[in-house]
DNA sequence: TTCTTAAACAAGAATTATTCTCATATAAGA
DNA sequence: TCTTATATGAGAATAATTCTTGTTTAAGAA
């Protein structure tokens, strides 16, 4: 995204234009499914003075604006993904390896699947895969 | 589960039968998707004096063996699903809650599905899916 | 049954990710 | 340029989890 994009995100959600705002935007982008300390160290190669707590800060704003998404995981350690279209996970069995899987057939076959058949006393607003197992390359 | 039952869980895996071994297994039966907190709240009604590090340790243990599973979440708190036969989850946009959710049909659906289409340079293991929306009735 | 020993436990200290506090700085509209 | 609400930096505080150490115990051997 170029930078008036960056800061066209940010005003579209009510958000002040600060150079630590688009940073964390930029860190977001280059860095997949990242965590706080990721983006830390991301961000203070250019930028070494930005505060842990902002950081932590501004990732909540993001997550409250729906500009990134938390991504679950069985670590106690945050992951955010910064594109919210919709798709799904692949974890990998071995590592802390995460890939965005797009595949709008199986999302058809998913929303035609629980159109014909309710969950019984639930409501759905979104369903997403998480696809366990082995990466055949390393990366 | 009978006490024998629960005591051949542990032999089964080569672990020793203690009593704090068999609290924590009984504690897993019947709270659904707990913290470590919750389990240390439910066993010390019991058995007041077991350490908190005992219960992180025995439940790392369990998931080690494969008796039970850590379940994906947003939040930094991990929780443990005592249920290890293939189900999903549905996970509250509004609360904590989480309920197991099984559907045959579903299962099959997704083990053709991805028989036929492979995902490029992964292997699969195990599917699952997150569902997310809100429970109509309180609970 | 008693003995032996590796494994498990209790208690509390240590660690780590995250959140909070507050004084200062700054973006954005007037 | 001025004003003010909001954002930031720095570091303290918190909460979940892990680690350490001395003691206890389960389970097989004698």
């Amino acid at each position: 995204m170029s930078l008036s994009e960056l800061k066209e995100t940010l005003t579209a959600k009510g958000l002040k234009i600060t150079p630590q705002r688009l940073a964390l935007l930029e860190a977001l982008e280059n860095n997949q499914h990242p965590t706080a300390d990721n983006i830390i160290g991301y961000i203070r190669q250019n930028h070494p003075n930005i505060a842990i707590g902002t950081v932590y800060k501004t990732l909540e704003t993001f997550v409250e604006k729906g500009i990134i998404k938390k991504v679950k995981t069985e670590k106690d350690v945050m992951r955010y993904d910064a594109i919210t279209d919709n798709h799904h996970h692949l974890y990998c069995s071995e590592s802390d390896r995460i890939e965005d899987y797009f595949d709008e057939e199986l999302n058809q076959l998913l929303t035609s699947y629980f159109a014909q058949k309710q969950i019984p006393g639930f409501q759905i607003e979104d369903v997403k895969l998480q696809i366990l197992g082995k990466f055949k390359n390393e990366n």
